[in-house]
DNA sequence: TTATTGATCAACTGTTTGGTTGATTACGAC
DNA sequence: GTCGTAATCAACCAAACAGTTGATCAATAA
């Protein structure tokens, strides 16, 4: 509430419209072309109406979009998001492996004194 | 505490963490270095509890972990889950490009037989 | 027209989330 | 020991979420 609701509100909508599995799972069928409600809810257990919403929630991330023909409503992919996710994701990233990389250099420093170690850098 | 290794909880937990516009802040914040609970906490209007909560979501998502110093218990950043969600998103942000390249392939066929219209590929 | 199919809308339920306040633990200083 | 500080635990509450069933809308086919 005590926040900028505007600009934060799409990666909000974006990063909660993909910590479902079958949300995910969607974008994966997606990714294969543009499919139908009841192609993408075959697969799964739950109803048809159930899977409706999930699309609606990646719609309204603006993940997906949906079209028209005759009386399909055909779901396809949207790169916007995936872009501006993997933009801030990349951002804290790349900053942290600057942060192993001084703290790597501190260590080699004072251990440069002792010895010298081999560098391991990913967790 | 048992985590559960499977990899899509250790997903949904990831992309619901970062949902959070709070949480985000937390890790940009970690992102220029370690920082205790009150160090975090400052900016907000929020309770210190109600932080302490965001951090248990981050930990419990992979996202960073936390030491002891004194009755102090700094949060640093984590990599590896930043890495897993990269890799998740790339996988279908680079599916999506080759999707439009094979569209605008199949349109310009299908349209260099017929006539020449202009070709409206915006939303 | 009527019937059928694809998909959404509406109302409702159980569970989860994000926040609060108050009590409690853990550690260091005195 | 007592006191102060950092942080968590516990109980509680309102709001949001994921699912259901039933009704409705939109478009095609008979």
């Amino acid at each position: 509430m005590a926040y900028d609701p505007s600009s934060d509100d799409r990666l909000d909508r974006a990063f909660m419209a993909l910590a479902d599995p079958i949300r995910r799972d969607i974008i994966a069928k997606l990714s294969r072309g543009p499919a139908t409600v009841n192609e993408l809810a075959a697969p799964f257990t739950i109803s048809k109406q159930a899977v409706s919403k999930h699309i609606r929630v990646l719609e309204q991330a603006g993940l997906v979009t949906r079209t028209r023909d005759a009386q399909r409503r055909p779901v396809h992919l949207a790169a916007g998001q995936l872009e501006a996710l993997t933009a801030w994701i990349d951002r804290y990233r790349l900053v942290h492996e600057q942060q192993f990389r001084r703290l790597d250099a501190l260590l080699t420093t004072q251990e440069s004194a002792t010895h010298d170690n081999t560098t391991e850098e990913s967790s």
